[in-house]
RNA sequence: GCGGGCGUAGCUCAGAUGGUAGAGCGCCAGGUUGUGGUCUUGGAUGUCGCGGGUUCGAGUCCCGUCGCUCGCCCCA
């Protein structure tokens, strides 16, 4: 074992591992672009500000699993821990509040700071969608509709259940804060350690709690469409028949909450049961206040994003590593038709490749241990008749083909 | 920050009760000086995670430590 190993957290992308990771952002990038999405990069990192001011002051404990540092003009700078906030701080900065909407897909590495377990990793790679603009529910529906295009594109969809929630308007929000308070306190005595402590900080976040005797009593808790105002149940049901209108299936889950001030109306996750304590596969909401936040104007907003590794870990059908066409040259002489030849199947769009050294044996050797397909044997009985044998690696058949035909053979 | 499991060859792993380390796969070479994969013969693997302790003797027992992993907390 050798002494300088990956940082905890992190993992090198190779082979199998690596082509999983690819085809999720190709297949995503692909159906987002059918969305009307146009695909944004901006920094991995950023000004502290960007995150600390999109979390506000009531979440000092997602603070702690920043990766902040001071660089050396002394700003603190900040790696960033997730996609949406970047892409709002560029929509102001770039002046396009005055352009709306503004459909935006993203794939990339994130950074937090926090213990590693089953597809959870300290620098992770999410892929992501956002429509910046429109306030009506149609948009909720069409980007959920696209992540829901992504997941089928994937083959996993069949694993995966969407629910859908509303989190209301602000006066609906304060209502059920406080309606939720009142049912909790009232059976503080059944509640978990753990659930005490949200009772105090964050009494929303009780809802997905996983010790059992409180989800006994979670299943009686208020709901919130007991107190969503009328304009927020409004939304919330032209939400579902849009979802509807595209074809997309979900369930209600009434029990999905956001910790944060700026999410209202939409929540919803894609979740699957194959993945341990890692259910959640996509997720997103309405986050109408948070380009305010970033010095813009109020500008409505919604999307999701959706971790790589969690969802290459789902992919069943693992794309083929690429099989290539070897060249070998058989005696000096020989070299530079190979070359040429070699050349000739790349300008066509053919994988080619040839040994740097060695006897035909091992040339074979090596052809056969990075997949190739078939293999162009050229030597001097060959050279002196203008062919080539051209084996087939899946069959072990060869056959002779003018040089003037091999592109046409194996194209 | 807390709890469970695991660290032995490149990989997957076996090594009851302490006696100087093994298999399969992979790798290298030969059988085959113009034919891979299949077959066959032979070969090389190692600070048994690291440090300390007990013992005549530790991969094995004890203590510590680091790492991996699953879960809790958290989840923007």
């Amino acid at each position: 074992m050798s002494e300088l190993q990956p940082v905890r957290g992190t993992r090198d992308l190779i082979g199998e591992d690596h082509r999983r990771h690819l085809h999720v952002i190709d297949t995503a990038r692909r159906v987002a672009a059918r969305y009307g999405l146009e695909e944004w990069a901006t920094p991995i990192f950023e000004d502290t500000r960007v995150f600390s001011r999109s979390l506000g002051d009531t979440s000092d404990v997602v603070m702690k699993e920043m990766y902040s540092f001071t660089d050396r003009g002394g700003d603190s700078l900040t790696l960033r821990p997730e996609g949406t906030a970047g892409v709002c701080r560029a929509l102001v900065t770039n002046g396009l509040t005055q352009s709306l909407p503004q459909k935006v897909f993203y794939a990339g590495p994130m950074f937090r700071y926090e213990r590693p377990q089953k597809g959870r990793y300290r620098q992770f790679h999410q892929i992501g969608a956002e429509v910046i603009g429109p306030a009506e529910p149609l948009a909720d529906a069409e980007i959920i509709a696209c992540g829901w295009d992504i997941l089928q594109a994937l083959g996993i969809a069949d694993d995966v259940v969407l629910e859908v929630n509303t989190l209301g308007d602000r006066e609906s929000r304060d209502a059920y804060r406080a309606a939720l308070v009142d049912y909790f306190t009232a059976h503080q005595a059944g509640l978990s350690e753990d659930s005490l402590l949200r009772l105090e900080r964050n009494p929303l976040r009780i809802l997905d709690s996983k010790d059992e005797a409180d989800r006994r009593i979670i299943a009686d808790a208020p709901d919130i469409h007991a107190h969503l105002t009328p304009e927020a149940a409004a939304f919330y049901d032209r939400l579902k028949s849009y979802l509807a209108g595209f074809g997309v299936p979900f369930v209600d889950n009434p029990r999905i909450v956001r910790g944060l001030d700026y999410y209202g109306h939409t929540a919803f996750e894609f979740v699957t049961t194959r993945l341990g304590a890692q259910g959640t596969v996509m997720a997103g909401g309405r986050y109408d206040g948070l380009v305010a936040e970033m010095g813009g104007p109020p500008t409505p907003a919604v999307g999701w994003a959706a971790g790589i590794e969690r969802l290459s870990m789902l992919l069943t059908e693992v794309p083929a590593a690429p099989r290539p066409v070897a060249v070998v040259p058989v005696g000096e002489a020989a070299e530079a038709t190979a070359l040429a030849v070699l050349q000739s199947l790349r300008r066509a769009g053919i994988r080619a490749e040839m040994a740097y050294r060695g006897n035909m044996k091992r040339r074979l050797e090596r052809a056969n241990r990075i997949g190739a397909r078939a293999v162009i044997i050229l030597g001097e009985t060959e050279l002196a008749r203008g062919v080539a044998q051209v084996k087939d690696f899946s069959t072990g058949t060869q056959q002779e083909v003018l040089l003037a035909e091999l592109i046409a053979k194996l194209q």
